[in-house]
DNA sequence: CCCTGATTCGC
DNA sequence: GCGAATCAGG
């Protein structure tokens, strides 16, 4: 039978399907099996796609013209600093299709940021690190004023929720993750 | 700290 | 051709 790790027809079609589709690349490991990211990755720019959906005009990556520097891949330090724990798998399922232009995604109201989802762990400013997001609440003047915390992007401020709320592109998208549901 | 894809390069 | 390692950005 079809030996796991081999790019079968079926498998290739199926990544070009899951692929175009929007889903990620771990996804789309987590779906084949047998398979990383990096497999899956490797595969879809041999096979000549990679660019997804992405128009050749606007398709400004620097990345293209990026001067690759040479890694030379040092083996002195394999890993270093590698993730103990990599919760990577097919449990990251997530729902990333792109919400085209709808009439519904013009709701102006959708600014509330009332919504408390991303409650993981507020912290105060000792606790907080580079990598937590920094998003206020409550008030400044009280003790029990404390920040998001949430894992931040490295460069970002915020994390990947209040970073959006923080910059209010032009029409909100709804893209929404996993409920976080929340503590207490 | 999590994730994403891009690229390189040994096999 | 394959994919881990690595890079680079969010």
């Amino acid at each position: 039978m079809n030996e796991a790790g081999a790019w079968t027809e079926e498998r290739v079609e199926l990544l070009k399907k899951l692929w175009s589709d929007g889903l990620s690349a771990s996804q789309i490991a987590g779906e084949l099996g047998s398979v990383t990211r990096n497999a899956v990755i490797g595969k879809v720019h041999r096979l000549g796609l990679s660019g997804r959906a992405k128009n050749p005009a606007a398709a400004s990556t620097p990345r293209a013209s990026t001067p690759r520097k040479a890694p030379t891949r040092s083996p002195s330090h394999p890993m270093a600093g590698a993730h103990a724990g990599m919760t990577r798998g097919n449990n990251a399922l997530a729902p990333q299709y792109a919400a085209e232009a709808d009439a519904e995604a013009e709701q102006e109201t959708v600014l509330s940021e009332d919504v408390v989802v991303p409650f993981s762990e507020r912290v105060t400013i000792m606790d907080l690190r580079e990598y937590m997001c920094r998003w206020p609440m409550g008030d400044p003047t009280t003790p029990e004023f404390r920040f998001c915390g949430g894992r931040s992007q490295t460069g970002m401020p915020y994390c990947t929720y209040h970073s959006r709320i923080a910059y209010q592109p032009a029409a909100d998208r709804r893209r929404d993750r996993s409920k976080m549901a929340g503590r207490g």
